[in-house]
RNA sequence: GCUCCGGUAGUAUAGCCCGGUCAAGUAUGGCGGCCUCUCGAGCCGCAGACGCGGGUUCAAAUCCCGCCCGGAGCACCA
C-alpha cells in the first residue's frame, strides 16, 4: 500500500508533458485508443430527487386554459407524464382557470387540450378544474385571516407598494384579524368593488425580494361585467395563481413540481403559505425556457393572430403549436425524445428545427411509402422511344413486400412525353445524358423555359451509372393527379403526383421522393398535401 | 435598478455535487467517401466546444473570487 502511495506521489509530481512523455517510452500500449463501449439505449431520465420519502410519485400538469398547447409546453407535459410513469405515480391535468378577466379561458381550448395531451401519448390520471374549487380556496383564507397569517388589503396599489418597496407595513396589515374577517365578507357580499380590496398573504417586509413581500391572494373581479366561462357570476372573488396553485399541490398530494423556471420566485412565495399552514412543500424543478428557431410562442400573439385571420387557425403550418405540428406530419414520439434529449436542467435553450426533424425522421422513414411528385412541371418530351415501357417501382425500398407503383409508357409514333420539376430541368444543358429514375437514360436535345426535348439514350441503369448521369424523377403526361403541398411558411408549392397514391389515407406520412416527407391532408381528384422535413 | 437562475462544438445533451480514468463522450447539423435506381435511409471518416480573468492544487470543465454575456421575476396574469 505504501508502495503504491510512493508511486503515485512520484508520477504526480511531473508534470501532465512528462508523464505522457514517460509513458510513451516505456508503454506505448497504454496510450492506444481506448475502445469505448457504445450504447445504444434510449436517453433515460435522471432520476427524481427524494423520491423515497414519498409514498407515490404524483406531478401535474396545470395549464390555463387561454389557448392551445404548443412545443413550449411539451417539456412540462411530458417530464411530468414520464417521471409519473417512471416511478408508477400518478399524473395529474388541473386547469387553472382563475382569471376571467384578463387570461379568459375557454371551454373550446380544454378540450383541446385534452385532446392535445392524448395525442401526445399523456393521458392524465385524474383531472381537476379550479373554478370548481373555489370555496376550497375560500376555507383556507378564511383560516389564514383569523390565524393573523393574511389581511383584507384596501389600499391603492401605489400606496402599497410605495410602502413595501422600503419595507414597510401598510395601514391595514396590523389591524386585528375580526376586523379582516368582516372585510373579507364584505368582498365577498359585494361591498367593495373591483381594486377596493384584495386579500395579501403577510410575509417578510424585509425580504430582499420586494416582490415576495406580502403578495395578493385573492383579488375582486366583477364577473357581471366578465363572466367566467364555467361558472358565471357565481363568485366575485377569485384566487390569484400563487394562492390557487400552492392550495391544490398540498391537496392533490403532488410530490414533485416540474415547472419553468418564470416560477422560482412563486416557489418562495408559496412557501409562506405552507409554513402557516403546516405543511411540508414538495420537491421542485425549474427547468429552463424551450424556445424553437423562428416560431413565436407567445399564447397572446398566437390567438390574436388567429382571432385576426392573420393565422388560418390553431394548426397553422407557421405555428409551433402542437396542432400544426401534427398536421405537418410530426409525431409524438419525435416530440417526446426531444423532450427526454432536452431533459429537465434549467438553462434556456433555443431548440433547433433539425433536432425535431431527425428524430422524426427516423420514425417516419420506415413507414412512409414513397412517390413521385413533380413541381413546377415542365414538360419532357422523349423520342426514339421504340417500344412500349412498364416499370414497377416499389412503395417503398427496403420493404418490397409492401407492394409497388406500376408505369406504363406507350409512346406514340416512338415519342414518350413525360413532366419533370422545374428545378431539374433547369439543370439541364444539351447534350447531357440524365436518367429517369427506374427507367432509361436519356440524352438531352433541346432546353427552352417551357420544355425540354430529348432522346432515348439507353435503358441500362449501369450506363447512368457509368456516366454519372443524374437520376431525376418524372411522370408520364397521363393520369396525372394535381397536388399542392402546403409548406412550412405557408406558401403552396404546385405539381402532380401519381395515382397510386389514392392507395394512401389522409393523415397517412409519405415521401416525395427528392422533395421530403409530407402528410396527406386530402386525397380524391387532388391532393392536398402539408409538408414535414426533408 | 433590485432579486433570482443560467453559460460545454451551429443546435441539443453527457461530465460539474464527489478534481485525475476528459487528450471532453453522444445525437443532430456541416463536409468527404461508400452504398442505394430519391437530394431519404444505412455505413465509414473529417472538422467543430469547456464565456473571460485570477486563485487553490502535483492536477480544474469540475472547487473559490471577480468580470462579461444571456434569461426570468419585480401584476389585484398564470
Amino acid at each position: 500500500m505504501a508502495i503504491v502511495e510512493e508511486v503515485v506521489q512520484e508520477v504526480n509530481s511531473l508534470s501532465q508533458s512528462e508523464q505522457i512523455s514517460l509513458l510513451k517510452t516505456l508503454w506505448p500500449e497504454a496510450l492506444a485508443s481506448k475502445a469505448r463501449e457504445e450504447k445504444a439505449w434510449e436517453k433515460s431520465l435522471p432520476p427524481l430527487p427524494n423520491v423515497e420519502k414519498y409514498g407515490r410519485v404524483v406531478t401535474r400538469f396545470a395549464p390555463n386554459p387561454d389557448c392551445v398547447l404548443h412545443i413550449g409546453s411539451a417539456r412540462a407535459i411530458i417530464l411530468c407524464y414520464e417521471y409519473a410513469k417512471m416511478y408508477g405515480g400518478k399524473f395529474i391535468l388541473r386547469f387553472e382557470d382563475t382569471d376571467p378577466r384578463l387570461k379568459k379561458s375557454s371551454l373550446e381550448f380544454m378540450d383541446l387540450i385534452r385532446k392535445d395531451l392524448d395525442w401526445l401519448g399523456c393521458p392524465p390520471d385524474e383531472e381537476y378544474i379550479q373554478s370548481d374549487r373555489i370555496e376550497i380556496y375560500y376555507k383556507y383564507a378564511e383560516k389564514l385571516l383569523s390565524d393573523g397569517y393574511a389581511y383584507v388589503c384596501k389600499c391603492k396599489p401605489e400606496e402599497f407598494h410605495a410602502r413595501v418597496i422600503v419595507g414597510e407595513p401598510c395601514p391595514c396589515r396590523d389591524l386585528p384579524p375580526e376586523e379582516h374577517l368582516s372585510r373579507w365578507d364584505g368582498m365577498l357580499s359585494g361591498v367593495y368593488g373591483e381594486g377596493e380590496a384584495v386579500v395579501r398573504i403577510k410575509t417578510d417586509l424585509k425580504h430582499p425580494n420586494p416582490a415576495i413581500r406580502d403578495w395578493p391572494a385573492f383579488r375582486i373581479i366583477d364577473t357581471d361585467k366578465y363572466p367566467h366561462p364555467r361558472v358565471g357570476s357565481k363568485y366575485r372573488v377569485w384566487p390569484l395563481y400563487n394562492f390557487a396553485c400552492g392550495i391544490d399541490d398540498h391537496l392533490m398530494g403532488i410530490t414533485h413540481i416540474i415547472r419553468g423556471k418564470e416560477h422560482l420566485t412563486n416557489q418562495e412565495r408559496q412557501k409562506y403559505l405552507y409554513r402557516y399552514l403546516g405543511w411540508e412543500y414538495p420537491e421542485a424543478i425549474h427547468y429552463g425556457r424551450l424556445k424553437i428557431v423562428g416560431a413565436s410562442l407567445s399564447k397572446s400573439k398566437i390567438v390574436r393572430g388567429v382571432m385576426e385571420g392573420i393565422y388560418t387557425g390553431w394548426d397553422d403550418p407557421r405555428l409551433a403549436t402542437f396542432l400544426a405540428l401534427r398536421r405537418r406530419g410530426i409525431k409524438p414520439e419525435a416530440i417526446r425524445r426531444l423532450i427526454l434529449e432536452i431533459g429537465p436542467r434549467p438553462a434556456d435553450i433555443i431548440i433547433s428545427w433539425e433536432n425535431l426533424y431527425a428524430h422524426n425522421r427516423k420514425i417516419i422513414d420506415p413507414i412512409a411509402n414513397r412517390f413521385f411528385f413533380v413541381w413546377d412541371p415542365v414538360r419532357l418530351t422523349v423520342e426514339g422511344v421504340m417500344r412500349d415501357f412498364v416499370t414497377h417501382i416499389p412503395l417503398h425500398p427496403d420493404h418490397p413486400e409492401r407492394g409497388e407503383r406500376i408505369f406504363h409508357i406507350r409512346p406514340i409514333r416512338r415519342v414518350a412525353v413525360f413532366l419533370i420539376s422545374g428545378r431539374d430541368a433547369e439543370q439541364l444543358y444539351v447534350g447531357r445524358i440524365v436518367r429517369l429514375m427506374e427507367l432509361f437514360n436519356i440524352e438531352v436535345k433541346a432546353v427552352s423555359s417551357s420544355q425540354v426535348s430529348a432522346v432515348f439514350y439507353s435503358e441500362s441503369y449501369g450506363d447512368a451509372k457509368r456516366l454519372n448521369a443524374p437520376l431525376i424523377h418524372w411522370l408520364p403526361n397521363e393520369n396525372l393527379l394535381p397536388c399542392n403541398v402546403v409548406m412550412p411558411d405557408n406558401t403552396i408549392v404546385s405539381g402532380f403526383t401519381e395515382p397510386s397514391i389514392k392507395t394512401s389515407r389522409v393523415d397517412e406520412v409519405v415521401q416525395f421522393e427528392r422533395f421530403g416527407f409530407v402528410r396527406i391532408e386530402k386525397v380524391d381528384e387532388e391532393v392536398t398535401a402539408f409538408y414535414a422535413h426533408k
